[in-house]
RNA sequence: GGAAGGGUCGCAUAGUGGUCGAGUGCACCGGUCUUGAAAACCGGAACCCAGUUUUACUGGGUCGCGAGUUCGAACCUCGCCCCUUCCGCCA
């Protein structure tokens, strides 16, 4: 959400944003509702203050005076009613219409609609080259009993998967391994409610708009999250904290739940894209300052890098364009992962800047060192996600004979076990 | 799921229709006193919206949320949410 006061004084800013990350927002409506609110909001404003001088007065008053009065405040009552439900509906129609509004996109970020237009920062490492012909981590996680998707697909529809064996192991090897490494620097760890109210999607910036990519359980009005982001972020909702203790640097870790829509036929074979996975999210809430906020990126990107050279994955970092932005994300980067059954690098972590647009919908503030309350910046990146990771991990370790050597930073947390053969 | 009790400015509480413009205690911030600290005393202090002459002032709103009764609601009525205790069920 951005703050009204900036739209108005920058229309033509908000209407560009909102063509650079084609989202469909009628910003001339929302000003001219947001005008109507406030001549409405003084009208009903100098009601309340008369009514409010003559309920002084009336407990001193008798007889003619008295009746004369109260039948004024009577009118006055009835026609602050009537502007009352004039203001209810312009107003939801105007919060309506701002949840829609985009955050504006950095200068930094690419122009464009699609993946041809990302920028490509940096990339680590080389693409392996095998000496034997490798094998897709599919056939892999059959041969050693690590994956089962046809079972998984019997039991739950497509995009599912079974894990078994070292696979369960290797996964939870891998997530152990993260929530140490970030633990170490300082981020507290979470294990969140993974079925939210609207409102924490809301408050995200997930709703409204990507209602078609999440679970509901209507029975009980509740949503299935996307990504602990959506369970941390929220986490102090409603809530000022203290300048002193910002930045929180905080790890989520939860099963992670997507629908998929509009993606049929995409990705189909093995681990790439399905309905559920795990992940370890870092979640930053930080002073409202353009340079902090950089800062931040830079770690909790940095953070994600260490985890990748750690365990030896090539990987390169893109800089994602206007078109691909989601709407409250002021800039973002993608880092791809070296897939070798893909030929290519694969999307496996997503790191994101939002500003205040978050904290403004959870109403998410900090007394600064002056005193004043002012809205958090909220920042987001994976950290690893699984079993997405499993794919490079499993292809990438491969040998000849099929076996897998298990990442050397990984052995300490598979009961030392070196190969999965 | 059933029964009872409860939700007031950080915490604890007072408040049963107008003087609540929400009191008191603790905690907090500033000051006086003190070598310093404590104590004591004095003072201050929430949040949201709008407007203006914009480091300030004025008006409006906020006692879990919403609606109703009333000239007027923290207080009365109804609905919802949450918490506590007991019973039932249960990983």
């Amino acid at each position: 959400m951005l703050d009204l006061k900036f739209i108005r004084e920058n229309p033509d800013v908000v209407k560009r944003a909102a063509e650079l990350k084609k989202i469909k927002v009628d910003v001339d409506k929302l000003l001219e509702l947001d005008k109507q609110k406030r001549e409405l909001l003084k009208q009903t404003e100098d009601i309340k203050a008369e009514k409010n001088r003559a309920s002084e007065q009336i407990p001193k008053l008798h007889g003619e005076n008295k009746e004369e009065i109260l039948k004024r405040m009577k009118e006055l009552t009835a026609k602050e009613k009537s502007l009352d439900e004039e203001l209810k509906q312009i107003d939801e129609e105007l919060n309506h219409l701002l949840l829609w509004v985009p955050q504006i996109p950095s200068e930094k970020c690419p122009p464009g609609n699609d993946e041809k237009d990302y920028k490509l920062i940096k990339t680590w490492g080389e693409p392996k080259k095998f000496d034997f012909e490798p094998l897709d981590h599919m056939t892999l996680g059959e041969k050693l009993d690590m994956i089962d998707t046809e079972r998984g697909v019997k039991i739950a529809g497509s995009r599912n998967y079974f894990l078994k064996n070292a696979g369960v192991r290797l996964e939870m090897a891998i997530l152990m391994f993260t929530l140490d490494t970030l633990a170490k620097k300082g981020f507290t760890p979470f294990s969140v409610p993974v079925l939210v109210e609207d409102k924490a999607m809301i408050g995200t910036g997930y709703f409204p708009g990507g209602e078609e990519q999440a679970y509901r359980i209507d029975k009980d009005k509740l949503n299935l999250i996307g990504t602990s982001e959506v369970a941390v972020t929220s986490y102090h909702a409603d809530e000022i904290l203290t300048e002193k203790d910002l930045p929180k640097k905080y790890a989520g870790i939860s099963p992670c739940f997507r629908r998929e829509a509009g993606t049929y036929g995409k990705d189909t074979r093995g681990l790439y894209r399905v309905h559920q996975f795990q992940k370890v999210e870092q979640v930053i809430i930080c002073k409202a300052d353009v340079a902090e906020s950089q800062k931040m990126f830079d770690l909790i990107l940095g953070n994600a890098e260490e985890v990748l050279q750690a365990l030896e994955l090539p990987y390169r970092v893109v800089a994602i364009c206007t078109g691909e932005m989601g709407q409250g994300q002021v800039y973002k980067n993608d880092i791809e992962t070296w897939m070798p059954s893909r030929k290519s690098y694969g999307e496996t972590h997503s790191c994101s800047m939002f500003y205040d647009f978050q904290a403004r919908r959870l109403n998410l503030r900090y007394k600064d060192a002056q005193g004043k309350t002012q809205f958090c910046h909220t920042l987001n990146n994976t950290c690893v996600a699984s079993p997405r990771i499993l794919i490079p991990v499993m292809e990438m370790y491969q040998n000849a004979d099929g076996t897998i050597n298990v990442p050397k930073v990984l052995q300490p947390y598979m009961n030392g076990v070196k190969k999965i053969i």
